[in-house]
RNA sequence: GGAGAGAUGGCUGAGUGGUCGAAAGCGCUCCCCUGCUAAGGGAGUAUACCUCAAAAGGGUAUCGAGGGUUCGAAUCCCUCUCUCUCCGCCA
């Protein structure tokens, strides 16, 4: 969430924001100053009337001591009226409280201002490409191969557990071991901490990354347990230092995680799920920064870099978009997609979105520093993806592919998998 | 799953109804002293919010979390969470 503060003094640049964002209705922000208004006079209120209180309770507290006990007495009888006075301000404060923190929520992080404005996907920006993405008529969707080869078996799946839960077999099976291998040696080597993380998280994590209130579908739940089954790594991992002071000399803190992502994706359709393009369980390795505020434009880029730099070596071609306000989420100030080309569908798949979220995430999980001033102020936190692994393995599949019907296995895999071909 | 014990500031640890935001020690910061070092002396050392143009100052809340009793709660009562010990179960 945005601070109040900031949305008193910019407010005109946080409706433009929500605007920006597709958002038609912005009068959230006129609403929540007011509201913040009148929770502030409300607290002024309370706060003298408590005063009020204590003093006269620490007279009588004196009073008793010295064994005055009949003035104590007298006292006492005259707190009657500010109690209930206070016990009704109390109520009310924490009525207005939370419908301030509702309105709050509803407004989303400001798009930074190198972000292009557009309204949907066909807005956003192609940022960079790399590699030439092949046409040959011959390629199989992975679907295909996979099915000739016997790798992946999705009716069992089906059978076992649901649609979008597939059986991955023999050397399917390693090569999604050896790229989650692959991706944390990588990022280790990169300076990011490995780190892995619970599956399941509870309310309180869901709500500081933001999937709850705004995306509470896309998670599969254990209500039994209050616990939500985890989307991505994000949220255990960014929940990490929830409610932490850290020290400016801890940043910035990278973390790496791998966990399988578990989504509801409910109304997903077509070709959109056709395959490994989109499952209810998948793997990805995570990457998550925790950054001192002026550094977090420049490790976005750093993030970015990063994660194209998996793909060059992988030798798939990619394309980067930055993508437009309207597309780009409540919760980011800018966002990267990095999208591998699939030479089986001729299409963009994307595989890692790489956002910073400035200080959203971190005012919600009220994770802060010391800054060099001695005052605590909240960290930025970014994430991307590095990478998911079903799409990198449905490109793999597809651009691999030699025309006698075998996969080659790419270089930087070998060592891992033992074999230089499927 | 059953039985019991506990949760206090950066750490250790006192505090069972009144002047306790909290003793003491350690740590840390600054200053003084000592020709280095060691030792010693003094001051300071939580977080959030409200008020204030800002600083200073003032106020409020917070002793695991939430609720209750009371004029007054770290201290009494209830619920929950977590930690530890024992039993059971188990990769």
């Amino acid at each position: 969430m945005l601070d109040i503060n900031f949305i008193r003094d910019n407010r005109e640049l946080v409706k433009q924001g929500m605007a920006n964002k597709g958002e038609k209705n912005t009068s959230a922000v006129e609403l929540v100053l007011n509201k913040d208004e009148e929770w502030r006079n409300t607290v002024t209120e309370l706060d003298l009337a408590r005063a009020e209180s204590n003093k006269k309770a620490k007279q009588i507290g004196q009073l008793m001591g010295q064994g005055k006990k009949e003035e104590a007495q007298d006292l006492i009888r005259e707190t009657g009226n500010s109690k209930e006075r206070i016990k009704k301000l109390e109520e009310l404060l924490s009525i207005l409280q939370k419908e301030r923190e509702d309105l709050l929520y509803q407004i989303p992080n400001v798009p930074d201002s190198s972000v292009p404005v557009g309204r949907s996907d066909e807005d956003n920006v192609v940022h960079s490409s790399w590699g030439e993405p092949c046409g040959d008529e011959w390629r199989l969707p992975h679907w295909d191969i996979a099915a000739e080869k016997k790798w992946i078996d999705f009716d069992r799946g089906s059978k076992v557990a649901g649609a979008g839960f597939p059986f991955y077999l023999g050397l399917m099976a390693r090569l999604q071991r050896a790229l989650i291998n692959f991706f944390l040696n990588e990022a280790v080597a990169h300076g990011y901490t490995e780190i892995q993380a619970p599956y399941f998280v509870n309310e309180d994590s869901a709500r500081g990354t933001g999937q709850i209130p705004d995306k509470e579908d896309m998670m599969y739940t254990v209500p039994r347990d209050g616990f939500y089954a985890i989307p991505t790594a994000e949220v255990p991992v960014t929940n990490f230092h929830r409610d932490e002071i850290l020290s400016m000399d801890d940043l910035p803190i990278y973390y790496t995680a791998y966990t399988p992502c578990w989504r509801r994706e409910a109304g997903s359709y077509g070709k959109e799920v056709r395959g490994l393009n989109r499952l209810h369980q998948f793997d990805k390795v995570e990457l998550v920064k925790f950054v001192h505020p002026d550094q977090s434009d420049t490790e976005l880029e750093s993030l970015r870099e990063y994660a194209e730099s998996l793909l060059q070596n992988l030798k798939l071609p990619y394309r980067t978009l930055l993508m437009c306000t309207g597309d780009m989420g409540f919760t980011q100030t800018k966002k990267y997609d990095l999208e591998v080309w699939s030479p089986g569908q001729q299409r963009w798949l994307e595989v890692s979105s790489c956002s910073n979220f400035g200080s959203f995430q971190a005012r919600r999980m009220q994770l802060r520093f010391k800054n060099e001033k001695g005052k605590t102020e909240m960290v930025h936190t970014l994430n991307g993806s590095g990478l998911a692994l079903p799409r990198i393995v449905a490109s793999i599949l597809e651009t691999y592919q030699t025309e006698a019907g075998d996969v080659l296995v790419p270089d930087v895999l070998r060592p891992y998998m033992g074999v230089d071909k499927m």
